[in-house]
DNA sequence: CTGTATCCCAAGTGATACTG
DNA sequence: CAGTATCACTTGGGATACAG
């Protein structure tokens, strides 16, 4: 029997998603949220760099994907949290082996670079 | 002692490396050239919905970081074959793992975003 | 604290046509 | 077969300012 879904399909569905947590901060967020979960500033003090909007645009693209779950808390001021849910934390492990693999291999892929730019 | 590199530190070249391998096609030619090293027309032929031009610039960066070797073989009409280098056969794993998570989790991102747009 | 609202820009992508 | 050359276009992303 064939594979349901299969990312080489131009037209399947999987593509959409892959391309979704593919997007530049998922893994970021994801990786943040592993070991608990953290409030809108917290992640933003975390992810160096990361501004409000995107980080707002993240967040809603994985609320929206069932990935993570914001909890509104309430009060004054406003407390919010985000937390990665079940569907979230399987892909925990897909996305920090990635993220292991590139902070491991940066002196692998210089010297490559470095290789590519001698001969030309 | 600390972490040699750390994606979460806004210069970390770590994080070049990350945005590379997450580079929208790198994914599908990683998984093509898994078994066995492919030529240009069969790697489009394989990875279906990829133009000429994009996959040439995948293949190109590819290379630059050292993950795939160009194999030039001459002739007419030409043959040239690309094969995974060891590091890009590292990072096979790595990427394999989340494209299935993405072939298998299809349903579940769906109900997700029925859930969302019905709650408004 | 938790976001929105704008504006702007560069990069990435895609379509098409062409070449050695 | 294995690419290049253009061009048009969209999207994501960043800076900044503001709001509930």
């Amino acid at each position: 029997m064939a594979k349901a879904y299969d990312v080489m399909a131009p037209t399947c569905p999987s593509r959409v998603v892959l391309h979704r947590i593919g997007a530049r901060w998922t893994v970021f967020v994801v990786t943040a949220l592993a070991d608990r979960p953290l409030r809108f500033t917290e992640l933003k003090k975390h992810i160096e760099g990361i501004t409000a909007k995107v980080l707002t645009e993240t967040l809603r693209a994985l609320e929206y994907d069932g990935l993570v779950a914001r909890v509104d808390k309430g009060g004054h001021p406003p407390y919010v949290e985000y937390r990665l849910t079940p569907l979230g934390r399987s892909l925990l492990e897909p996305l920090s082996a990635v993220r292991e693999w590139a902070e491991t291999h940066v002196p692998q892929v210089e010297r490559a670079n470095r290789a590519y730019d001698e001969r030309g």
